[in-house]
RNA sequence: GGGCGAAUGGCGGAACUGGUAGACGCGUUGGACUCAAAAUCCAAUAGUAGCAAUACUGUGAGAGUUCGAUUCUCUCUUUGCCCA
């Protein structure tokens, strides 16, 4: 092909993206006569760069978004930035800069880069979280939600890093080590802030059946996580020489009351105040404190105990004393902070048990072993209850439980009771780099909301990141304000940056919005979002939190027409890349490798062998990873759309292929060879007789893109896309209709248009196709086939296809089979027994 | 240990409510063009047997339902994710 005729895509990405910039092509706007479609990707941490994960992300997003508003939807596709976080004010510590000014430089490129990716996006409505602007707002919603009951503070234990004095997230905590200093984190109580989520737990479990788009694995971690259970709270009376009558217990068991042998309190249970002055004791806590709060790393951990003088009476055999333990795995939030142990059928108290050398005793037996008895295991399955008098013989758990229940209730020893593991959400951060918290303490200590004319309460500029500890905290200038003529102390821990991305999909309704974070009108209109898309990594905490957050706006304000914030979710897959390491076990990056023959060598040295690793998803740890931005400059925006879509289904993690990108190269530039032919073809004029089989091949291709989009198997939409060009390449090279042909062929850029929106709006120009273009509709009459091709079976097997009118009769098609000489061996010589006939498809003749 | 999902050529994957398994792409092989290479184009490409027509086997393993199973049911294996 002649050079000038090749499609130089630099050129027109550029200019079909300065194009929509200055027309501001995506700008959305309230239009009550059409329907809305509220498209929202998870809006990216400005780290730096773009990488693979979002151009994915936002690709499946943007090709959502222009189809819908093909299909003549208003259209609403935002994006921001969720800017506050650890990562700027690390980076502003070690190079010594700014946390924003770091933060607004990245947010800067970034957007060039998104931009680079022809991105249908409303830029007018672009937010950053960490602008005053927004974080106003929210702080706003912390005083409402404060009002409301929904916000407290209490003491709680935090991960502490000793030497960095700091809080860390439990992702933060790596074996049992903080992540940056490597210090061993201890258990620490601080004054936290906590936003009461809890208290929509059975709300937010029943959200989820209404949630008919969301996939079923995000619903089932969030319930799991929400976790609720069903059981019972139960007074053990105590013995002893302390003061204490009775402890509070919650179990989920209490069928195996029978086999109660230790009661295990939590450290922090109240009951340990008596203990405060034993030496042993604070020995003993000091240990547990030694272990993480996760519940898995208390899980892991050994089962240590300290043993009271106390005493607790089997409820249901009052005869039956057994010890009190204080036990490094309870937890005090969980329950009532003790738990009552039965190490026959728990795994964690036969540990115990065994341990401490107490008895453990066989209650329910499996049911087919008549003489079972825990040796070596507990035995937590399902049975029949054994050695528990009035429960014997009841099918455990299921009847067992609730008999139990009956017979506590009854004798007031206990009730039923249903228990949430979700617990209150802590928002303290002791960090510079979030939003603050619009509170302050006077001189007593006590609770001073900030007036809302005072809002926002800004962050200092020009801070010493470089202090120990909360730099909020050590800036004296910051920190004392007076409120009201009182001398106060401003609160100094910052906001969960999940509280930042919690209503950011309210704050795109009405970004502008100055005294309030959402204009009510705009978000009954435009929400709740229709298709959310974006990482199952965020399945539990961020959509929890959004979905808790939407409720506590809510609570006891009826104007809202919505309850869910999302009402479709999509969650992609991870962009994979092969691993290499060299001889010395370091990773090296695709750029740093070459490959000859069967074997990877580093570039330009073929002496040094490469390790090629699996295939992982691409991360800086280890240099598995392909700069979008490079890729764009070299094969376009439109390939590289193209390849990330085309390989594996967008759910599924996807393979990064070099060979793969440069086949999408190719096909884009392929495309607009064929599309000079077609252009030539149409504007000859030439007449012939209609093209049935051009009109057939594109309605059903309309059809089958429109269904494909609407399952979001955009990977077969690319095969399509591979088909019609084998199709048409193949079918121009006939004499074609020029009519005929540039009806469809209007059609079919149309249908790739939401794809490859540069080329595609190139050829649209090129071929004077009108600008207000629609989604094609399907004429149903070129969908049917006249002619079918029928499959012979004989017993089953496939010997034959008769190509044949449609809705032909049993007897008509059989007498065709007669004829048919590939069938004859089969039939000849053997009495036919039966034959199966479906309409339109097939014949099965059993023989 | 519990929950959810997955398993199809050398690779990624396709297959509507049970009805032609392997679309499409990558890779590989052969050919054309070229002094040569790249690019491009053409052809072949699940396995086994065969010159071929064709036959048999084949969707992780085993059973079941059915005229017919990648698809439905049960058991198992491997694997991924989440919770512990």
């Amino acid at each position: 092909m002649e050079q000038h005729n090749r499609y130089n895509f630099k050129i027109a990405e550029k200019k079909w993206q300065s194009l929509w910039e200055k027309k501001k092509s995506f700008k959305t706007e309230i239009d009550r006569n059409k329907k809305k479609f509220y498209c929202l990707e998870m809006f990216p941490y400005p780290s730096g760069k773009i990488h693979m994960g979002h151009v994915r992300n936002y690709t499946i997003g943007d090709v959502l978004s222009r189809y819908k508003s093909l299909q003549g939807y208003n259209v609403l596709h935002p994006m921001g930035w969720d800017s506050f976080g650890l990562p700027a004010e690390n980076a502003a510590k070690q190079n010594n800069l700014d946390p924003k000014e770091w933060t607004e430089k990245n947010i800067s490129v970034m957007k060039s880069q998104l931009k680079k990716l022809g991105l249908s996006i409303d830029w007018d409505r672009e937010i950053s979280t960490c602008s005053e602007e927004y974080y106003k707002h929210q702080q706003m919603f912390f005083l409402e939600l404060y009002k409301k009951g929904l916000v407290y503070r209490k003491e709680n234990f935090v991960n502490w890093d000793p030497v960095d004095e700091t809080v860390l997230a439990n992702e933060q905590v790596i074996d049992g080590k903080g992540w940056r200093s490597g210090a061993i984190v201890e258990r620490k109580k601080l004054n936290q802030w906590f936003f009461n989520i809890s208290k929509f737990s059975d709300d937010l479990l029943e959200g989820l059946s209404e949630l008919r788009s969301w996939p079923n694995k995000v619903k089932v971690m969030q319930q799991n996580w929400i976790g609720k259970s069903f059981g019972c709270e139960l007074n053990f009376k105590i013995e002893g020489n302390l003061p204490v009558k009775e402890i509070k217990c919650f179990t989920t068991r209490p069928d195996t009351l029978f086999g109660f042998s230790f009661l295990a309190l939590s450290p922090d249970h109240p009951i340990s105040k008596y203990y405060e002055n034993d030496p042993e004791f604070t020995k003993f806590k000091n240990e547990c404190s030694k272990t993480g709060t996760t519940e898995e790393s208390l899980a892991m951990a050994e089962k240590i105990g300290f043993k009271t003088s106390l005493e607790a009476i089997n409820p249901l055999k009052e005869t039956e004393k057994v010890p009190v333990y204080f036990a490094n795995f309870v937890l005090m939030d969980y329950g009532f902070g003790a738990v009552f142990g039965c190490p026959g059928h728990d795994q964690r108290d036969f540990d115990f048990a065994k341990k401490y050398d107490l008895s453990i005793k066989t209650v329910v037996r499996p049911k087919d072993k008549e003489n079972f008895e825990v040796k070596t295991e507990a035995y937590p399955g399902e049975g029949i209850i054994i050695n528990s008098e009035i429960l014997n013989g009841l099918k455990a758990p299921d009847q067992s439980v609730l008999r139990a229940i009956e017979i506590l209730t009854e004798r007031k020893i206990g009730e039923e009771k249903i228990n949430f593991r979700l617990k209150d959400w802590g928002v303290s951060r002791q960090r510079y780099w979030g939003c603050p918290i619009p509170i302050a303490y006077d001189e007593n200590g006590k609770i001073i909301l900030i007036p809302e004319d005072q809002l926002p309460v800004k962050l200092p500029e020009n801070i010493n990141l470089n202090c120990k500890g909360n730099p909020l905290d050590s800036d004296e200038k910051w920190k004392n304000v007076e409120i009201d003529g009182k001398s106060c102390i401003r609160e100094t821990d910052t906001l969960d940056t999940f509280v930042d991305s919690s209503w950011y999909f309210l704050r795109f309704c009405s970004p502008k919005k100055n005294d309030y974070g959402f204009d009510l009108d705009e978000i009954n209109y435009w929400m709740p979002v229709d298709q959310y898309i974006g990482g199952v990594e965020h399945a539990i905490l961020h959509l929890l939190y959004s979905r808790f957050f939407m409720r506590s706006i809510a609570f006891n304000n009826d104007n809202f027409k919505f309850k869910e914030p999302f009402e479709g979710l999509f969650t992609q897959g991870m962009v994979c890349h092969q691993t290499y390491k060299d001889e010395n076990n370091r990773w090296l990056s695709p750029e740093e490798v070459e490959l000859k023959g069967e074997n990877y060598f580093i570039k330009n040295n073929l002496t040094s062998k490469v390790t090629v690793g699996p295939s992982e998803s691409m991360s800086k740890s280890k240099k598995n990873v392909i700069d979008p931005e490079n890729i764009i400059n070299i094969y376009g925006a439109d390939a590289v759309r193209f390849f990330i879509l085309s390989d594996s289904p967008p759910e599924k993690d996807v393979q990064w292929s070099e060979q793969g990108m440069l086949s999408a190269y190719k096909f884009v530039q392929k495309f607009w060879v064929l599309h000079q032919k077609i252009k030539i073809i149409i504007n000859n004029k030439q007449r012939d007789k209609e093209d049935i089989v051009l009109k057939k091949f594109t309605n059903q291709l309309v059809n089958k893109t429109t269904q494909n989009l609407n399952n979001f198997s955009y990977n077969v939409i690319i095969a399509n896309m591979h088909e019609t060009y084998n199709f048409l390449i193949k079918h121009i090279e006939n004499k074609v209709n020029s009519d005929d042909l540039s009806e469809c062929y209007n059609k079919i850029l149309i249908l790739f248009s939401p794809i490859l929106p540069h080329l595609i709006n190139e050829c649209l120009e090129e071929m004077n196709y009108n600008k207000n273009n629609t989604w094609p509709v399907i004429e149903e009459k070129y969908l049917e086939n006249e002619n079918i091709d029928y499959v012979i079976q004989i017993n089953g097997k496939k010997r034959s296809l008769i190509n044949a009118e449609k809705d032909l009769k049993q007897e008509l098609l059989f007498e065709l089979v007669k004829k048919d000489k590939l069938l004859d061996k089969y039939l000849k010589d053997l009495s036919i027994k039966k034959i199966i006939f479906i309409k339109n498809r097939l014949m099965n003749i059993l023989v």
